[in-house]
DNA sequence: CGGATTTGACCCGCGC
DNA sequence: GCGCGGGTCAAATCCG
């Protein structure tokens, strides 16, 4: 490790902390299927809770989407998924057959407001393209094409163990991570 | 062999 | 300055 500070400094790049959104999934597994492909390039104890963070990064090039996954330590039954800035790109995961981007929340306008999303099978892949930064006044989906055929029941990952239920979501841009909404 | 993971070291901001 | 906590790097290692 001789060489970590011979950085050529790069024209002086501020590491700008891109907006955050997280996500509480009930799962037994940490990381959940996004339909994205990640890179793991880390991993750290936190503090008061047993269970670690792990840090992942998009593999596509020229993607810098990172993504922070951690067992929350007051309800162990679920995963904190934080998701650091958009993809440049598609999902890996928009092959035929995949449910990915087939539907939208009813009343998706960039931002989710504070308010419950209705309960139901949770969906990570759907959870994953809820990237807005910012709300836009007259924002749409990206490039989401019509759902030439809907399947409302066949999950993607039907067969597996992974039933992920969705719970609740947290907004935390900058909060600190101890703000979670669980009264005990 | 190539890509992903593991894992300790390193970096950095901040509070004292 | 020093220690701590969060975040990242990268060599070694694993695995298909």
């Amino acid at each position: 490790y001789e060489s970590r500070n011979n950085k050529p400094k790069k024209k002086a790049e501020k590491r700008l902390r891109l907006p955050r959104v997280s996500f509480l999934t009930k799962s037994e597994v940490d990381h959940l299927e996004d339909g994205y492909r990640w890179r793991k390039y880390g991993q750290k104890a936190v503090k008061n809770s047993p269970y670690p963070r792990s840090y992942y990064r998009c593999t596509t090039p020229k993607c810098g989407v990172k993504k922070r996954v951690e067992r929350s330590y007051q309800d162990p039954s679920t995963v904190i998924t934080t998701y650091e800035g958009q993809h440049t790109h598609h999902s890996p995961a928009s092959l035929r057959g995949s449910a990915a981007h087939l539907f939208m929340p009813p009343g998706f306008h960039g931002l989710p407001p504070p308010h419950l999303m209705p309960p139901g099978v949770f969906h990570p892949e759907l959870m994953s393209m809820m990237r807005m930064p910012y709300p836009s006044p007259n924002m749409h989906l990206l490039s989401v094409p019509p759902p030439p055929h809907h399947h409302p029941t066949s999950h993607p990952m039907a067969g597996t163990l992974q039933q992920h239920y969705f719970t609740d979501y947290a907004l935390l841009q900058d909060l600190s991570p101890s703000t979670m909404p669980n009264n005990p």
